[in-house]
DNA sequence: CGTCTATTTGAATGTACTCAAAAGCGGTGG
DNA sequence: CCACCGCTTTTGAGTACATTCAAATAGACG
């Protein structure tokens, strides 16, 4: 049997029979992808949710003023889309690129919620990812309103290491929330 | 039947039967709490999830420097905890206190799971709101990134407008990250 | 090798903070 | 019911943080 990556993302959290399993590998749909490809893009609605088998890819919203905000950023073994588009069909406010060649594997809406009335374990695997996403974002937010600049990139770099090796200065800068010429200098700063 | 403002809660996304609803009353309990409480010590492990019968809370870290940052606000038909600290059983970083007289469900960690286990159908109804919480979290990254002050102040009056009603402006401010007086002459400009 | 984009540098400007003081407001006790 | 106390909000001056714009340098990629 090949060897999948998501299996070992499922397993962490719930466990799955071998018709289970079978069921499951039935459902998937892998995607090969080129580098600096879009795979959403902001304003149409996100039918896709996304695990990364490998490679990584960036999530960010351009806004009035043409100025993007990095919102996400995913490597192999995570899950990513636009869920606010996802969920509520409405258009999406991120686009997401990939970094590099990657591989997905795509669930739509529908089968995702074919998924959760056939197996509803999922339902407390999905459960327990949102919880951790949740969990994740309001520490983000913590770091957003309470550190300076100069925190927030020595902890991105320290929390990220392995995302930091494939992304550009600016795209960290617009993580962070601030312009690529003030995070240059912060890290003149710093060395 | 005693009416239960939770109960239109659980039944915006699950619908229980008759029995299945005399079980979950059986594990509610009740916690009426009188203003400025705190019902989380920052710290202190979270050991309770709490859903908002009625009044509202607020959740917040102080940093080193004694800087506060508000990063939840709860009214009536909400759930708040330290949701990192709840679930990783780490010290928590946010305090939870009262604004104003409120009566709190409480659930504590090992209930919960029990009912996961005896009542599947709420892996599915807490899936649901810990997507929607993740949702609302990352749009408030977002928000944070990508707006100024005073469109991210105005935002925020008119999304949460029952809550602007029970928060201080000093409070406001350390939700939207900023200083008090900065947030004043905002306010100032705006009018 | 040449082109395109990312990164750095610096000057001028605007945004936000600190500190201090005054004004406003709500709750409490006499 | 009023006076006082403590906290919130406002105001202003001075400073620090962060942006804009422009130009130079460095890197990546065909």
């Amino acid at each position: 049997m090949k060897e999948y990556q998501i299996f070992k993302n499922i397993q962490k959290h719930i466990s799955l029979s071998n018709t289970e399993r079978e069921f499951f590998i039935s459902i998937l749909i892998e995607k090969d992808i080129a580098k600096k490809e879009i795979v959403l893009e902001q304003g149409s609605v996100s039918s896709k949710l996304y695990f990364v088998e490998f490679g990584s890819l960036r999530a960010f919203n351009v806004n009035e003023e043409g100025r993007e905000s990095t919102i996400m950023l995913a490597v192999q073994d995570w899950w990513i889309t636009d869920m606010y588009s996802f969920v509520n069909k409405k258009p999406a406010l991120l686009s997401i690129e990939t970094l590099e060649v990657s591989r997905l594997i795509e669930f739509d809406f529908i089968m995702l919620e074919k998924l959760y009335k056939r197996l509803p374990k999922f339902e407390r695997f999905f459960r327990i990812l949102f919880q951790n996403a949740y969990i994740r974002e309001q520490l983000r937010v913590l770091d957003n309103i309470s550190f300076t600049t100069e925190q927030r990139y020595t902890r991105f770099i320290d929390k990220y290491p392995q995302i930091v090796k494939k992304v550009t200065q600016k795209q960290i800068a617009s993580y962070l929330g601030v312009t690529p010429e003030f995070l240059s200098s912060v890290k003149k700063k710093l060395s």
